[in-house]
Parts: C-alpha cells; sequence; structure tokens
DNA sequence: GTCATACTGGACTAAGATAGTCCCATATGC
DNA sequence: GCATATGGGACTATCTTAGTCCAGTATGAC
C-alpha cells in the first residue's frame, strides 16, 4: 500500500547512476548498462525526467543526459512529482472537482495532515540520501525487515512478475 | 501519487459512520443509505473489516456491524493495512526475494527512511481524528488546496470516471 | 554533405490491478 | 418457517502500468 510505482523506482536508480557522474554526459544506452534496466524503459524514464527538468539533455552524437541541478538540490518530492504526477492521497486532494458529500465526508482534513506529514517527509530526502551508499546510514532497523537492495528488478526483463499480493 | 485507493477512502468513511454510532448495530444497508455509497460496495468492505478484525459483525436478522474497539484504538496503519495490504512503499520493503541488484542498489536504505516517516504518521492518526468534523482542526491549509469534501466518489456509481492525469 | 549517434514525441500492446456486482450458503430473531 | 443479515467466493468491465517500437530531428566527425 502506498507503493511507489516500479518506474520511479528505476527512475530513482537512474538518477542515482547520474547523480555518480556529475561531469559526464550519459547516453541512454550506457545508463541502461550500468543499471541492468531495459533501453527502451530508461529512454522512456530519461525523457520523462528531462521533461520534469531535473536531468539536461544533449542531443546528436556525443549527447547524452546530465542532472539537472546537484543532486542534493532534488528532492524526493520532486522526483514523485515528475515520475508520480501530483502528491495526494486521495481524489479530492488533486482534483477540483466538488464533492456530492460535502456535508457528510468530515475525512478529508485528516488525510490531509497525513498528506502533509508525507510530503514534509519526501521534501527532507534529497537525491544525495537516495545516492548515499547503505553503510553510511545510521539505519534503526526498528521494522526487523532485512536492508537489502531492490529486488529482481532489472535485468532479464521480469515478465509475468507477480507484482504483490500486497499492492493496493 | 502515493494515492490511497478509492475502497480505501469508501471504508474509512464506513468506519466513521460507525464510529459515530458506538452502541448501534449497524446493518450493511443501513450504512449504504447514509454514507450514500453503493450497497454491494460497502458489502464488501464491511466484510473486509471484519475480517481484519476492524469490526465485529452480528449475523442474522437484527444483525449488523459494530467498531471491534473504539475509534481511539484504530490508527490509520490499522486501516490502511487492513483494506490495502502491508504498507511498503518499494517491492523490496514488503517482499522477501532477494535483489539481483544488491551489489548496485543503493537506494532502498533512503526508502525505508521515508517509509518510516509515512508510518509514523500513519500510526499517529486515529479514526478519532478521522471522524473528527474538519472545524474542529486547526488546519493550516498551506498548500493553497481548498479544504473541501471528498469529490463526487458515491451515489450515482460513477462508471467510466476518471481517474486522475494525476494517478501514479 | 553524409553518416552514425542520440534524443523527441508519440502510438501501441499485454498484463495486472481496481471497482463494482452478483449468487449461494449460513446464522439468527420473531 | 420466514424475513433479515452476514460470509465467502466468483466474475466482469475498465483503467493503469510496464514495456516496446517507430518515425522524426539534432549534432559531431569524417
Amino acid at each position: 500500500m502506498l507503493r511507489i510505482s516500479r518506474l520511479t523506482d528505476y527512475g530513482t536508480m537512474i538518477l542515482v547512476h547520474l547523480a555518480a557522474r556529475p561531469d559526464e554526459c550519459c547516453p541512454a544506452s550506457d545508463v541502461a548498462a550500468h543499471t541492468r534496466l531495459a533501453l527502451p524503459t530508461v529512454q522512456k524514464l530519461l525523457k520523462l525526467l528531462a521533461r520534469g527538468d531535473l536531468v539536461r539533455s544533449v542531443r546528436g552524437a556525443e549527447g547524452g543526459y546530465t542532472l539537472a541541478r546537484p543532486a542534493s538540490g532534488i528532492s524526493a518530492a520532486d522526483i514523485l512529482g515528475v515520475l508520480e504526477g501530483p502528491l495526494g492521497l486521495t481524489e479530492c486532494s488533486t482534483e477540483s472537482h466538488q464533492c456530492e458529500l460535502e456535508a457528510g465526508c468530515q475525512v478529508s482534513s485528516a488525510w490531509q495532515k497525513l498528506d502533509r506529514a508525507i510530503r514534509r517527509a519526501l521534501d527532507d530526502i534529497s537525491l544525495a540520501d537516495l545516492a548515499e551508499p547503505p553503510r553510511e546510514f545510521p539505519v534503526l532497523n526498528l521494522s526487523g525487515r532485512s536492508l537489502q537492495a531492490r529486488p529482481a528488478t532489472p535485468a532479464p526483463p521480469p515478465r509475468n512478475r507477480n507484482r504483490t499480493g500486497a499492492r493496493p
């Protein structure tokens, strides 16, 4: 639940890759090779990221992509905003049409409280944080879940992958 | 992005309805009438909520549903947990299979930081908070979005509703 | 000028998730 | 026994997501 999409996850990996090479202009093929994601998917995501002004593109031979600004200046909220659209826990928080239930609905203001808490957390994490190697994080693993890397997301394009059994 | 499903939203409305009537045993038809949600949908959700131990059911004539415990003892995390499955921002945070990228992936620990922040926020909000009328909330509407109720979710079952243009 | 390399924009498909409905079985009070 | 309820599933249409592909355009090298 409250899960980010797989593409957003991939997109973050791509940004992390670029963040590690601030002075290089990386072509999509390069990024795909290093992240082990499928090339068409990487191309698609880089296009989106460029349109969202998170990366800058250079066309033509010797072209490629670079971060549009330093990793510390890109927040998780920026990334999710570009790859998943505007934040909003419920439909009424992002859409503007009038609610037929207005009188009866008492829920939205509390959802918005939650909404703000999440937004704050997203603003607080920068791409630089995301790119930081795990070992430098003083991780308090309170949840009991193991702190491993992302699952078999990439490489042999995981067809028919069972997305969850948990997904919202 | 990071949106809760519509059914979860409905489920919350149902819980709020029950929270307002702690001593009544409300049949699904009753809940549907008051929330203006479609009866089959309400039935489905109440079943789920009962299985998740958030509501208690009484079968037979004069039967219906009540909250399983006081509204203050039910958190938003409980609700989302029952209606959307286990919390987890990325697949690797809820699933246990090994990640092929382990060496290369540096992202997960930061996502987990975010994950914890969200979890904390969800734990902090109780059904009692959600049920509280908006006016009692000292809402700091920093976002500029109007604080209206949920949109035309219910009633004339909104077929072909354009879910977003924003949805993750 | 031509060619290879890359990005740009968009269309398209398959698979999966979501929302919503319906049916039959079972329990209970009158 | 009957009306009223919940319980457990199955089922369908629709939307979203992931993933691929193609034709167009820009740029540097030769």
